[in-house]
RNA sequence: GGCCCGUUGGUCAAGGGGUUAAGACACCGCCCUUUCACGGCGGUAACGCGGGUUCGAAUCCCGCACGGGUCACCA
């Protein structure tokens, strides 16, 4: 159970090696919301015990997705606190005592078994129907040996003993309770490279109790790593701090999100370079894996944060479904202010060549109407440059349904007539438009679907669009005068 | 393959001994709208299989199947 005196310190802490992932994104927002639920701390912590795979920026870059969502922190590389340093490359120091007092106390050895000679054992064992697991040849070498082995010059990594004294680590994890695992199944681990620098599983624990970490809520692909950092923690008899660990998130193809699979988007920088809301993508995926005991879907980053709870955290990993995140997003964009949703599609309209850099303040209002006769319909900012290419057209080609309905006998009478009413309106406004609508519909006689459609898909294009008089207003007199009578000799 | 986790509609999911097995996305239909969009209403669609336990199992237990994770001097 959790206890109320506890003070609740969580953590999220990836490896800079890229941008973040929609699957650290989750990871992140359940730490961050458990902790502002209960009160608690969220920290950032870097864990680059790999220089190898450590990509430049990337701490960057993480940073600031983050902020993005609007996950704030309390202690972190970039503001510091109270158990500073928060990167793993720079508390070596740190790390090594503690490697120190596991040899001295001789729950670790160094190994001297060179790569290629693992490499061989591992194929053996595997030819014989065994499993692959290091087979403690240097548990218990002598001084002298250990000598020999450095006159080699083999520089040794270090592996703490796996205690023979016990045959299995139980995990009492919040979401999955009670979890066991045979410590047969787990060979002496490397837990400090022949360099020196720890691995993460080492360095993972000395920080978490260091840092004072009450829970470690992190994704299922870490649960097997969870028993060696048990007998870790029982090695320095430390109390170990709670484990939770949440479901994964799946692609289509229900595997686990691959960072090389390209048929999905899944950084969060690639949903904000698209035109999605934060908001949107927080709410999204904080209903991965966890749900509301209440039927509401819509909330706030504080709505969350009140509600959230790792009991309700589901066991079974979860489809990333694009199609959802796309509604939910437009649920937000529906109710966003059209400046801010005008700001984020003109990017998209530059780079597509359909605004200049240098656009002036009437380019901009324009673009803003045309925003707003389109927030309800879009879904994110980059489709906004499909969506309205009929506005950027000088002409069309008529097809599919729109083709049909200017096929309708009508049609050349009521493009003519309201060609002419148009003439007559003295502002190109939306009044007049309506005006001059209701005007072809006296001439006429058509009216509805017989008088609409013919307008709507001469003018768009498209049997489906935006608000009709508001859409001719932003195409301008002259292009929609030019497109009734395109459409009017369709029939010839 | 060993170990571990999981399995309710196509997807997210509620429900944890007695329910007509919620709700959302997507899809289809109808209504609203003089058109369109939004919205509203309705519909199609699910407890992996087999054994137990029980008066009664989606729910508890066991087995199987299937899916996933992990088995690094990666995190």
């Amino acid at each position: 159970m959790l206890t109320m005196t506890q003070n609740i310190r969580v953590r999220f802490a990836p490896s800079p090696t890229g941008h973040l992932h929609i699957g650290g994104a989750r990871q992140a927002l359940f730490n961050y919301l458990f902790a502002r639920r209960h009160n608690g701390a969220f920290i950032v912590r870097i864990e680059d015990t790999d220089q190898a795979r450590n990509v430049e920026d990337a701490t960057d870059k993480l940073m600031q997705s983050l902020k993005w969502l609007g996950l704030d922190w309390d202690e972190s590389i970039e503001n510091g606190g109270p158990h500073a340093p928060y990167q793993s490359s720079e508390r070596l120091d740190i790390y090594q005592t503690y490697i120190d007092r596991l040899l001295k106390e001789k729950k670790a050895y160094y190994c001297y078994m060179t790569s290629e000679e693992l490499e061989a054992e591992r194929e053996a064992q595997i030819a014989r129907g065994e499993m692959p697991k290091y087979s403690g040849r240097d548990r218990d070498l002598t001084r002298e040996q250990q000598q020999a082995y450095e006159a080699k010059g083999i520089k040794p990594v270090v592996r703490f003993r796996v205690p023979d004294s016990e045959s299995e680590v139980v995990i009492d994890d919040v979401i999955r309770g009670q979890v066991s695992f045979e410590t047969d199944g787990i060979g002496d681990f490397v837990i400090a490279r022949s360099d020196g620098v720890p691995t993460y599983n080492f360095a993972v624990v000395i920080d978490d109790y260091l840092m004072e970490i009450s829970h470690v809520i992190r994704g299922e692909e870490h649960l097997s790593n969870a028993p060696r950092q048990a007998l870790l923690y029982d090695a320095f008899a430390w109390e170990q701090p709670r484990f939770a660990h949440a479901p994964l998130i799946l692609n289509e193809d229900r595997q686990k999100m691959s960072k090389r699979d390209e048929t999905i988007m899944q950084f969060v920088e690639q949903y904000r370079a698209s035109g999605y809301l934060p908001e949107a993508l927080v709410n999204f995926l904080a209903l991965l894996g966890w749900s509301p005991a209440s039927e509401e879907e819509k909330f706030s980053v504080e709505e969350l944060s009140e509600r959230f709870s790792l009991e309700r955290v589901s066991k079974a990993p979860a489809v990333f479904d694009q199609d959802k995140l796309a509604w939910m997003n437009n649920q937000y964009m529906k109710e966003a202010d059209p400046d801010r949703l005008t700001a984020l599609v003109i990017p998209h309209l530059q780079k597509a060549g359909r605004l200049r850099d240098d656009f002036t303040e009437e380019d901009r209002e324009w673009i803003r109407e045309l925003v707003e006769i389109y927030q309800e319909q879009m879904h994110y900012a980059e489709e906004f440059v499909a969506l309205t290419s009929l506005f950027f057209q000088s002409s069309i080609d008529y097809e599919g349904d729109a083709l049909d309905v200017l096929k309708e006998p009508q049609v050349p009478e009521v493009m003519q007539s309201f060609s002419k009413q148009l003439d007559g309106v003295e502002t190109f406004e939306v009044d007049g438009i309506k005006q001059a609508i209701k005007a072809t519909q006296k001439e006429t006689g058509h009216k509805g679907k017989r008088l609409f459609m013919p307008i709507r898909a001469a003018v768009t294009g498209q049997t489906h669009g935006p608000e009709l008089p508001k859409a001719i207003k932003l195409l301008g007199k002259e292009t929609v005068q030019a497109r009734l009578v395109a459409a009017s000799h369709i029939q010839e």
